[in-house]
DNA sequence: TATTTCATTGAACAGCGTTCAATAAATTTA
DNA sequence: TAAATTTATTGAACGCTGTTCAATGAAATA
């Protein structure tokens, strides 16, 4: 049982590697630059042993967007020990996420790029099976119930619409990289600022 | 110089079968399985001439897309020679505008897929330069002003805020296309509805 | 020690975008 | 009309891709 564990930690050891060789041509070249044969070169073995430990590259690549998605979407929920209004606590938790996502803009083209049913069952928004991101729309119900005085079916779907309205900021600002930040801060702090003045008003 | 035209026409004609080719490739299996190759079996000839009428893969791809993306921006224009107020005409102008985008998937995948500057030029929302999505900001801007008392500079970054809100809508909406029709219509009235009401209280 | 299991590899398959020298066809020139 | 030149078209190749598989080598089990 020991041995089994060692080797299973061996294992995981070698999966960890692919992963990692993944995760540093993504970082340094992005996401289409990511093929088999470089991340086998990148650990010095063969391109066939990465179809020992996974099954396919899109395993390899789902992988790593899920887990980093992950830490983007608890942007949401790491504002919630302060002392705030509500609608104020909807503002920093957005803009938290706001910023956590152009640092990580790899996903956002990853999730276009592979609309397979897979993908969607940890990214759906709309959907209301278990996903990621039904985490957060739900932290954000939550934070929308107390601040207005809407009923709760009404709740899940502005809380979409807030989510889909951000996530369009999100996109443009991927793709428009090139834009000056002081514009780029301008655009989120308008967004922002319309978001909190429509709840005000819902 | 008449047989010069002739020419003209008929390297027209070759040309426009490629495009044609490619283009019913993606109406058929998306964007992801055109090919050089299969463009060529199409249209009965050596892969190797599509080289010799275009310059690369990506040119013909972009010639389809800034092609397919001038009719869904044109939308945004359609609703104009109604007598609305103008609050109701952009909620009649971006309905258009994400009904055909509905209609017209690719593209979108096609701007997140590839972020070249080529691209930026002829989509950029948030660039000063000129590009087919200017001219939508445009048209949205005049229409803001016409419905509010805003200062000229304020419209702008408000359009832009409306557009990208409205964008994020739509590319959920395709990445989630399985959704059922009664809610994706039922998230498009409430995006619409929210908006106007943002711009009444701007 | 013999046997079975597992890790690893080289070679191959089928596809991709692209280039290029060679051929065939059409145009222009003499 | 015949020769020279331009143009259209192709087959073959280069280097890349994801993936499979039979063959090796090494380690664990019997």
């Amino acid at each position: 049982m020991s041995k089994e564990n060692l080797k299973e930690r061996e294992i995981a050891e070698r999966k960890q590697m692919i992963l990692d060789a993944a995760k540093e041509i993504i970082s340094l070249n992005g996401l289409e630059d990511v093929s088999i044969r470089k991340i086998a070169k990148k650990i010095g073995y063969s391109p066939a042993i990465v179809y020992h430990y996974f099954q396919s590259k899109e395993e390899i690549i789902g992988i790593l967007m899920q887990e980093g998605y992950r830490k983007i979407v608890q942007g949401v929920s790491s504002v919630e020990n302060k002392n705030l209004e509500p609608v104020e606590k909807i503002r920093g938790s957005l803009a938290n996420y706001i910023r956590i996502a152009l640092d990580n803009p790899e996903y956002y083209k990853y999730i276009m790029l592979n609309n397979s049913e897979n993908i969607l069952k940890h990214t759906s928004v709309l959907f209301k099976g278990a996903s990621l991101e039904r985490e957060a729309i739900s932290k954000l119900c939550i934070l929308l119930q107390s601040a207005t005085n809407i009923s709760l079916q009404d709740v899940e779907i502005k809380a979409q619409i807030i989510w889909t309205s951000t996530y369009g900021l999100i996109i443009r600002l991927i793709i428009e990289s090139e834009l000056p930040i002081s514009q780029k801060d301008e655009l989120i702090e308008q967004h922002l600022t319309l978001i909190t003045k429509l709840i005000k008003n819902l």
